[in-house]
DNA sequence: TGGCCATATGGCAATTATGCCATACATATC
DNA sequence: GATATGTATGGCATAATTGCCATATGGCCA
């Protein structure tokens, strides 16, 4: 990797932030914590996974700033920190659309 | 993992797409392509990794459409597809943005 | 055809990510 | 204090990602 150091340095602290998007786990955490705050133990209904696991997605999302924790009592409650998530999401959805448009038109439909 | 099949590949297809954007590599090579088609060869001078390397990271972002490639001769000239990306860039900025001024608030400044 | 250029692909070693179990920790209740 | 509940963390085995080398492929020109 012989890219100039501040370059590479400025699309790392960028590629973090993407990986921690770059989850179906998490992009269901993100999902529902759009929506409403929420606790752990309701997202590991939800998600189905083990809550160790569950606790781990949300900490990586915590640590790239993503989320944010409230404690109230024993529990956790996190909710999303940014209001840019659409951006990212639309984003992602219209690259979706366009792959399934080039599917069709490829079939000649 | 338990989540419903459907909304497991509701995010996994999604999620596959985020993939693509998680690396510092891929980034720069989007945000070269942004400005203008260019070659593989080009690429591989910016990136200064192994041409090999840039030729399976140009594919990734190809597998998931956003880019595409169209060939000249014996070169082949990458370009991004989507015209959605600025609101993947623009959140990603925007999260960076918060956790400096976040990390200023903490250190009393 | 033979050789050269640009790009793509196969293969492998090393690193990183993931998920569960067990367990630690913190808070609340008895 | 003891116990129960909710959450976080350590550890480990498995899987996925990454980057380079070697090599294949395709196009161009002599």
């Amino acid at each position: 990797m012989a890219m100039k150091r501040k370059t590479l340095r400025h699309y790392e602290s960028r590629a973090e932030i993407a990986k921690a998007l770059a989850h179906p786990t998490r992009l269901l955490l993100l999902d529902a914590l759009q929506k409403s705050e929420t606790c752990v133990c309701d997202l590991t209904d939800l998600v189905g996974a083990d809550q160790s696991t569950v606790s781990k997605h949300l900490a990586i999302l915590k640590n790239v700033g993503l989320i944010a924790c409230r404690k109230e009592g024993p529990m956790s409650f996190y909710r999303v920190t940014c209001r840019c998530l659409d951006g990212f999401f639309t984003c992602i959805e219209t690259v979706l659309k366009a792959n399934l448009d080039a599917q069709r038109a490829a079939a000649g439909v």
